[in-house]
DNA sequence: AGACCATTTCCTGGTT
DNA sequence: GAACCAGGAAATGGTC
């Protein structure tokens, strides 16, 4: 059987061992409902039912008859080059897991919510603090993030939007073919009350499916409302009523006195630090449970297992230090000492020395950094199915012009191969605004996180890329 | 060694 | 208010 990169890939990240064991509490009983809901919004569409002995059928399992003959790929093609062990040895192994009491894939939603900052400790909280040059970012400017950390009704269009997107991405759904526009003046809360009919309207082709996702998205959040003791989670399934959150009064320091550094702050501190609606925290069952108890903070798990799927890079030559960089970036920001907080630091302008950052430290010398350009780099990531679209996506491919899906992320990727644990977004857009004067990028008007490289820039690095 | 280039860092101010 | 954008200024690191 032929199956598409976005098939693949979503076949991949279920059978990793690693996005299952982060998203399920063991001792749980998960209803039946729930469990049917996975197989209808992650099971279903992937697995078509199959003569092939090895694969669970999710309409079989259902006690439906099989409708589709359609043959699960031999596991091994998938995992070339990856340790036996270390993935499923058949589909239904997986499914079983899915289907066990305690052993439940939590819905779309809450993968991508691993790209939020990751709590190791519940009790931590975030106190606005921080400078705001030195705090994290809330969303780490990940898109994905910023929708998953609120309630669907208090999404901006925007966010609406990067719904939409993310979920034609999860059902393998070119964006050529969206009316995405159409949800582009869509708050979140008229998205809520707005039915099947509704979506059609906006989507008539995927319009259903669109609507059925973002049902059970709303379904399958649970309110949790701060309590005195943070520890305590009541999950309340379908229980959207509000409760205004309670202020923490202190910083939680580590063992060395330091303070938490913000990516360890807990999901419910990062509503905190939303806008006024988003004190009110919601969660995708289990997601913070696990994360709490057995978590590590790094790497980034999902990002990681999209890693782990692709150990070398598809096109061209991307370093290995990109792949396996630290995505975590709030963990690299300097700890800042509660009696620093109230100091107005004021440091000289220009760029400061860095020199530690480029120590080798197993062989006790200088690191030099990669010297590629940043725009090329741009360029090959693009190019690159392991980040494309992901990280970053064209937009019209033939003009040049792209968007930054996560755009934290990409600096990340930077960073790593500068040997720059510091790089944000934002210096990164810095340099990329160079470009305008030298004719390297040209300006997208009113479009955020949007480039376009000029025709000279495309024909260059065309020519370079033959040339190889 | 020094010039030059390509960022990097920080900043102020503006927009979404 | 957060995130992003624009662009000035000054500094760094790599290359030649």
């Amino acid at each position: 059987m032929i199956i598409s990169a976005p098939q693949c890939v979503k076949i991949c990240d279920m059978l990793d061992p690693f996005p299952f064991e982060e998203t399920y509490i063991e001792g749980t009983d998960y209803t039946g409902q729930q469990q049917q809901n996975h197989f209808e919004n992650i099971v279903e569409p992937i697995f078509c039912s199959s003569s092939n002995n090895n694969t669970t059928d999710p309409a079989k399992m259902r006690g439906e008859s099989p409708d589709t003959a359609c043959k699960v790929p031999d596991s091994t093609d998938f995992y070339q080059g990856y340790p036996a062990q270390s993935y499923p040895t058949d589909y239904s192994e997986s499914h079983e897991r899915l289907t066990q009491p305690g052993n439940y894939d939590v819905p779309y939603c809450a993968k991508l919510m691993d790209s939020s900052p990751v709590c190791e400790d519940r009790n931590a909280s975030y106190d606005r603090q921080y400078p705001p040059n030195k705090r994290a970012k809330m969303s780490d400017s990940n898109e994905f993030a910023r929708w998953s950390n609120k309630h669907p009704e208090h999404w901006s269009s925007q966010e609406v939007l990067d719904w939409v997107f993310y979920a034609a991405e999860k059902n393998g759904i070119d964006c050529e073919h969206l009316y995405a526009e159409n949800f582009r003046n869509i708050a979140g809360i008229n998205l809520c009350k707005m039915g099947l009919e509704g979506f059609l309207r906006l989507e008539p082709t995927y319009g259903r499916l669109f609507y059925k996702m973002f049902r059970d998205l709303c379904d399958g959040l649970y309110y949790q409302q701060r309590s005195e003791n943070p520890g305590h989670l009541s999950p309340k399934a379908n229980d959207l009523s509000f409760s205004p959150a309670k202020p923490r009064e202190h910083i939680t320091m580590n063992s060395d006195s330091t303070p938490l550094a913000p990516s360890y702050y807990s999901v419910q501190d990062m509503g905190k630090m939303e806008s006024a609606p988003s004190q009110y925290m919601y969660e995708v069952p289990g997601m913070t449970q696990y994360k709490c108890q057995n978590m590590p903070p790094m790497p980034n798990p999902f990002q990681a297992a999209q890693l782990k799927h692709h150990p070398l890079p598809p096109y061209g030559h991307i370093p290995s230090q990109i792949m396996y960089s630290n995505f975590n970036m709030a963990r690299r920001l300097p700890y800042i000492h509660e009696e620093h907080i109230h100091q107005p630091i004021r440091r000289r302008p220009g760029r400061p020395r860095i020199k530690s950052q480029h120590h080798d430290e197993e062989n006790g010398r200088e690191k030099k950094a990669k010297n590629q350009h940043l725009w090329e780099f741009i360029y090959e990531i693009l190019m690159n199915p392991m980040y494309n679209p992901q990280f970053l996506r064209w937009e019209n491919q033939r003009e040049g012009v792209f968007r930054f899906v996560q755009s934290e992320a990409v600096a990340q990727l930077w960073g790593g191969l500068k040997n720059n644990e510091n790089m944000t977004y934002e210096k990164l857009s810095r340099a990329m605004r160079h470009y305008y004067k030298r004719g390297i990028l040209e300006r997208v008007e009113g479009r955020r996180l949007v480039y376009k490289f000029s025709r000279v820039a495309m024909e260059r690095v065309r020519e370079k890329r033959h040339s190889i």
